[in-house]
DNA sequence: ACACACATACCAACCAGTTGGTATGTGTCA
DNA sequence: TGACACATACCAACTGGTTGGTATGTGTGT
């Protein structure tokens, strides 16, 4: 029954990846733990990833569109000043740090960090989902520097991956104390720094 | 003679260690490349560590140490002012980013995201790590916060697990952009927030 | 003589990827 | 309508090579 199970196994092939790939890393998954995971074998996946490889960057990509999916429909978005869409922003990653750390790590800074010496392919994937979502934040960065003025010695675009780098640093200072409060609190840490910078009032109780 | 080669192959076997788990990441390390790098039969390997495991613990407190000493030695630890001392850390990690990714990135970092789950040795080990020279920053912070009469609602701690979120996190970007330019950027941020906290003038150019 | 620091040879389990095959659907032309 | 050619989706079994780890030597200093 093709026409009803379209993409079905495909899709659960690379929902198996974002869990199992962020719990264990990448390379310490190997491609019976997917097909396990998946409940699929392996003719299945060698039919739908012409490698291990192939899976990593269809993965990442998945990834990047389920995120974006995500911050589209957040309600910070609706926010009409460009300063409280940003610190929406950070609220929101904020927010989303829930349930256990496989369930909101990012799976492309997981995966850069092991493949970028040795799989250049899967490097440019999770550079590109990073890179994307970092210019979303960038794009609310341009406009509230506009509203506020604010001429800066540095650029909209460095300030967004500076944001990036907080979160990505976060989810590694979360897994090695096993638990995400420290990444709540480096979240806090980015509000104030945004809050100085767009002289913006800080939250009382902050 | 014993004597003289005392703990020479052992170093070896660390030395590469932190090279090639830098570069490949630890689960895609194998004892034979371990061996290979540095030199040494497999029984060598297993006469000096119990098992690959013991290795990647016994690495993260090899690259603990060596990050101590670097520190403790660095130029900046001599400035009086504890909030110079601060900025100089900062600036001294900045200076650090010099020659190939493998070369200046964490051993730590890198290790604890494809063992947090999987090996609770090694991630308590590279905890102890990243806890420990956080530990070094929070002092200063501690005493940064008391000569400028700060009263914060976040704790020193908190500002230093930042400091290393950032740093960790400036690493995963340059990881994914291939190189340091956007990890010195994000130290720029962090220096322009701890200057924001502690009231200090920016420096010119920056 | 004995412990230590290695080296050699080897193993069972696992690895990514391939094979030959089946079941099911789709487009086309008479 | 139906028969044929072809495509898609999947499967179980297999392959050559690699994995972490072990068992058993061997040389050397004390």
């Amino acid at each position: 029954m093709p026409p009803k199970d379209q993409g079905v196994t495909k899709t659960r092939l690379l929902d198996a990846a974002l869990r199992v790939i962020r719990a264990q890393g990448y390379s310490a998954t190997s491609v019976d733990d997917l097909c396990a995971a998946a409940g699929v074998t392996k003719g299945a996946f060698f039919h739908h990833f012409k490698s291990k490889e192939a899976l990593g960057i269809a993965a990442a990509d998945y990834f990047s569109a389920f995120a974006d999916s995500v911050f589209a429909a957040a309600p910070y978005r609706q926010l009409k000043d460009p300063v409280d869409r940003l610190l929406g922003y950070v609220d929101f990653r904020r927010a989303i740090l829930q349930g256990q750390l496989p369930d909101f790590t990012c799976l492309v800074g997981t995966m850069v960090q092991e493949t970028y010496d040795t799989h250049p392919a899967i490097r440019d994937a999770c550079n590109k989902s990073i890179s994307d979502h970092a210019a979303m934040v960038e794009a609310d960065i341009a406009q509230a520097m506009k509203a506020r003025g604010i001429k800066a010695e540095w650029s909209a675009e460095s300030l967004a991956l500076y944001t990036q780098a907080v979160i990505q640093g976060a989810f590694i200072l979360a897994k090695a104390k096993g638990g995400p409060q420290v990444a709540a609190e480096c979240l806090d840490h980015l509000r104030r720094y945004l809050e100085c910078i767009f002289h913006h009032p800080a939250r009382k109780g902050q």
